[in-house]
RNA sequence: CGGGGCGUAGCGCAGCCUGGUAGCGCACCACAAUGGGGUUGUGGGGGUCGGAGGUUCGAAUCCUCUCGCCCCGACCA
């Protein structure tokens, strides 16, 4: 491609509205631009990268023997209205009428579309396993769309759906599906981690996210320095301790406090350290339970996991904090003066929170705390939960290593779905037995247009993108210097351009009428892995250079072979 | 959804408080010089000031409504 001949739009200013790195970048690069709120056109010079990742991806799924197809984006209402979905799914869900008055989604994910496939095409086990998947244009209606297209409301997924005879089945596409994934992002040259995770709205029993690492990411993953131990912070837990071990050092004392009313507080006037406080968190109880309100024990530098907390049979789902009215009224003080001795409501404590000894915490009086409590001495130890967050260093569950935590992009989710949706649409088989079965299946997301943004986000310097080669919107730039008035450097540089183009590299020619320094900066700047310079000085004594975009100095390379250099480079 | 902010040329912004017929930088076009890290000069094109209504002799500016966009929050003992 010759540069004259393509729509390259870069520029030097920042937009305003581009928070991190990856959507300045884009917007700098013209690799995209906005419509509207979440929802971005992809340049020709967005585009080829855009394809080069989904080429990848559609690669390694054939490779796999998985079967790309078409779904309609477009879908009925009550195809949604029979899985439960269409009032489940929430507000992300886009829904449309047609001129009749007929209601549709724009799908933000296509289980109901190929289960209903499935149940009128798959009518044996004989049939089975098959995996169908597409590269599609989702929309869901975020909340709140930001980062452009990190987290776009419209966005291109590559979603696949695996259906089975039985679970043991499910479980060898799950695995080899993990596999595939992890190819193709080491393909794509990111650098990532597939953690356990949540199945969440989709529902299912076993999940993994596969997260880019970034420290703009979204997400917090833990993982062990030693084991495979991997976890989003939703369902990692720590190697609990061992509870009511510790003993009692010091004598309870209750101790007037005046404008206490907080951890730190604490902290700062009695000089207690914070691991020797705890905090009491009031929730809603379930409604089956006995009580109104809940208290939730955690360690005063720990936080509460909001989703383990939800889980708890106790605790009404989802979590609800009881409001400062509602903590006067049951326990008869302000959120700030809350302690385990004499609470009047059940209470739930952290692992961590039962193993300790001679902490403080409120006296559910106003202006007084205890210190030096202990579980058994001074209070009963109550029933005991894993309520909390990990944190950097604590030990990992499996006992080997302590857990990092770390920030990541979740650019794939796979999910072991069950049957779910089969039992839902009524999508069964025969099995071998001679009796109807409902198809276990798996589904399984990969961002598509997500990855551009968080591969830029893990590479890139102060000048612009480094992109992994195998993602590059071109391989290589050709920089001729001056070419307008030199004839060498002309004839140079569309010489060695062609032999590039013959052998079937993807170089991209700068012919425009520029100076060098444009040149470079726009070179840079859109991240072209390798690049050219061809000069009348280099074309003098016979050499010309050669820079990798992530090296710091020229090579020189001899202009006789040139182009074979260069193919060995390219690789 | 709650809170805050912003809408003036393709982009980044000034002008608004104190009303008087719209400006700067980048980008774009032309010409010239320059020619190895976003070069320089001269000349030029481009804006119903988000939209509607109101106040006024006169509105980008004041008032009302409305639409759009961005940020923060949805952890608190």
């Amino acid at each position: 491609m010759r540069v004259s001949q393509f729509h390259l739009f870069t520029t030097r200013e920042t937009p305003a509205d581009a928070e991190i790195i990856s959507h300045q970048l884009m917007i700098r690069c013209g690799m995209i631009r906005k419509l509207t709120a979440g929802i971005y056109t992809w340049t020709p010079l967005g585009w080829r990268v855009l394809r080069k990742v989904e080429n990848i991806v559609r690669e390694e799924m054939e490779s796999a023997g998985y079967l790309e197809m078409l779904m309609p984006a477009v879908q009925p209402a009550e195809l949604w209205q029979e899985t439960g979905r269409w009032d489940d799914f929430g507000g992300q869900l886009l829904k449309l009428k047609d001129r009749a008055g007929r209601s549709f989604v724009f799908g933000p994910t296509h289980e109901e579309v190929v289960t209903d496939l499935a149940r009128n095409e798959l009518r044996s086990y004989k049939q089975l396993p098959v995996t169908f998947y597409q590269i599609q244009t989702k929309f869901r209606d975020e909340i709140r769309p930001r980062f452009g297209v990190m987290r776009a409301r419209e966005f291109l997924m590559k979603d696949a759906y695996s259906f089975h005879i039985n679970q043991q089945s499910l479980e060898e596409t799950y695995w080899q599906m993990y596999e595939v994934y992890s190819r193709i992002f080491t393909r794509a040259g990111l650098e990532f981690r597939a953690v356990k995770a949540d199945s969440g709205a989709i529902g299912g029993s076993a999940s993994h996210e596969f997260h880019v690492l970034a420290e703009s990411g979204e997400d917090q993953i833990v993982f062990s320095s030693e084991s495979d131990y991997a976890a989003n912070i939703d369902l990692a837990v720590a190697l609990a301790p061992a509870a009511g071990a510790a003993k009692p050092g010091v004598d309870l004392r209750l101790q007037d406090t005046p404008n206490t009313h907080s951890i730190a507080d604490l902290v700062d006037r009695f000089e207690v350290p914070i691991e020797k406080t705890i905090k009491i968190l009031v929730v809603a109880g379930d409604e089956n339970s006995e009580s109104e309100f809940v208290a939730l024990l955690v360690r005063g530098d720990h936080s509460l996991n909001e989703f383990k907390a939800a889980q708890l049979e106790a605790v009404a789902n989802p979590l609800q904090f009881a409001d400062e009215k509602d903590i006067h009224r049951v326990i008869g003080a302000g959120p700030g003066s809350l302690g385990p001795v004499d609470l009047p409501i059940p209470c739930i404590a952290d692992h961590t929170v039962a193993a300790m000894s001679d902490f403080a915490a409120g006296a559910n009086a106003e202006n007084k705390h205890y210190f030096g409590i202990n579980w058994g001495r001074d209070v009963a130890l109550p029933p005991q939960a894993d309520i909390r967050n990990v944190i950097e260093g604590d030990p990992s569950p499996d006992g080997q290593g302590v857990l990092h935590l770390a920030r990541g992009i979740e650019v794939g989710h796979i999910f072991q779905l069950g049957t779910k949706y089969s039992e839902s649409l009524n999508a069964v088989v025969l099995g071998d037995d001679g009796k109807s079965h409902p198809l276990e299946m798996g589904c399984y997301g990969i961002g598509v247009s997500r990855i551009v943004a968080a591969a830029i986000e893990q590479n890139h310097d102060d000048k612009g993108i480094m992109w992994p080669e195998p993602i590059a919107p071109f391989a290589i730039a050709v920089l001729p210097m001056n070419a307008k008035k030199s004839h060498r450097v002309r004839e140079a540089s569309e010489a060695i351009y062609r032999q590039l183009i013959e052998a079937g590299v993807e170089a991209f020619l700068d012919d425009r009428n520029v100076r060098p320094g444009v040149m470079f900066n726009d070179m840079e700047l859109i991240g072209i892995p390798h690049r050219l310079v061809i000069g009348e000085r280099g074309l003098d004594i016979g050499m010309l250079e050669y820079r990798n975009r992530r090296a710091a100095e020229n090579e020189e390379i001899p202009l006789d072979t040139v182009v074979q250099e260069l193919l060995a480079r390219l690789g």
